[in-house]
DNA sequence: CGTGAACTTGAGATTTCTCAAGCGGGGTGG
DNA sequence: CCACCCCGCTTGAGAAATCTCAAGTTCACG
């Protein structure tokens, strides 16, 4: 819940009473175990998921049977917040064993009337994460296979910087390769020759799901990575005579 | 005006209140001439633009001069509802001579606070236009040349058709096979023999800026189109003890 | 230890790109 | 009013990136 609202934080300045309130609003918890869908496209859910542990993707399936992997929810990402106003156009799933916060539609809703500092800052994290989609299509349309990998470790590694979960440069990928090339838009194969490729020009290493980020500088500039996009305490909007 | 009015109340019905209030919150409106940029990366607008006639697009240009178009917008879209909260972190270009609308951030925060149903309507477009960037990603990631251009071709159809742009099934895109490349992640050469190679078939007919989709089902079926993505007529979320 | 999933490697196949050149039509200046 | 010019479209052909298929290999786990 802590990272829950580390990652709030990120997107508006919040004040004692809203975190008295945020540390209220989880009612169940739910342990999921890996490779499972928390959720499915046309499903109608009557609370939001917050994820308090673990990896989680969202997904859709074409029907040719090709997978997309549309993103990755690190701990403390609310992964559906867009079903609170629209129906849920994909499916979502637990890429590791992961533990689940839920939150009530009623409960946020109200939250969002009577809380609008907490409201504009939930906004904000669904505004980037949108933000986060159009980065990827930037990515998957006009940048090369060694860019994308570059630029999506780049990524990953700054959004679990901003939550406390990386120490120095190394952070935890649960990922498979064959999961990486489906956000990526490329096949497991190729994923594997250019993550090989990375290491030996010195820019990542890796062993089991543990990351290190190598050459910090030089891995931004082969990804053409620009952090901006990702909005962290980029906060605007906030009425300033507002307390 | 009216076609924003349209393209709002396919994302919540709204009364006759809210209607008069929509009426009057565009404050100035502009001309632009074709191929301007509206709005640039780092901008920090005070206004948010709906487009009134002619189409827009948002683009991102990488380091590397490769340009990436996100998305389309028609009469009756609003563009920058996301600067509202967060920075832009991409361009707004006009495609063709173009007419903005502009409502000013004040405004906009007025009646999202006091008219609650078109804020959850505004909401709602944000968050649909962030469903058709996880559209176009599965586009650019799993589907191939041809599907890609039968299936935006099948969404521009649906969008200009849900605020009364085409007529029968054609209707006008004015984009160059250049920008459709840009914006499908293929050179144009490729979209131009893409393109001839579903006239061929059958399925679409051209003449300038004229599209005709001759073929309906068969396009659908050869670009994965589901339409259930643009949600369109898709409300939840609308309390129904309100008014 | 045995097993299976994930990772690795090789090599030919495919899609799409890039380069290059020609075509066509609408707008404009003489 | 007409010729010219430019931008966008079209076509061809070789090049490049990435995919697919196939066969190991490794490592974590039971």
């Amino acid at each position: 819940m802590l990272k829950f609202i580390r990652h709030l934080e990120n997107y508006g300045a919040l004040e004692r009473a809203d975190l008295e309130i945020l540390k209220t609003v989880v009612g169940r918890v739910r342990l999921v175990a890996a490779d499972q869908d928390i959720a499915r496209e046309g499903d109608v859910p009557t609370e939001c998921s917050i994820v308090l542990d673990g990896l989680v993707s969202r997904y859709k399936l074409l029907p040719t049977g090709k997978r997309q992997i549309l993103s990755f929810h690190i701990p403390g990402d609310m992964v559906d917040l867009q079903a609170f106003l629209l129906g849920l156009d994909h499916n979502i799933a637990s890429l590791t064993p992961t533990r689940v916060g839920y939150i009530s539609h009623a409960v946020l809703n109200d939250i969002i009337t009577r809380h609008p500092r907490i409201g504009r800052a939930l906004w904000r994290t669904a505004l980037a994460d949108s933000a986060i989609f159009r980065e990827r299509l930037a990515s998957l349309g006009r940048r090369s296979a060694t860019q994308r990998v570059a630029h999506l470790l780049c990524e990953l590694y700054c959004r679990y910087s901003a939550v406390g979960l990386a120490q120095g440069y190394s952070f935890e990928l649960s990922a498979t390769q064959s999961e990486l090339g489906d956000a990526l838009g490329l096949s497991y194969v190729h994923v594997n020759r250019t993550l090989q490729a990375l290491r030996n020009e010195g820019l990542i290493t890796w062993r089991g799901t543990s990351f290190v980020i190598e050459d910090w500088q030089e891995l931004k500039l082969r990804g053409l990575f620009d952090d901006g996009y990702l909005h962290i305490g980029d906060v605007r909007g906030e009425p300033t005579k507002e307390r």
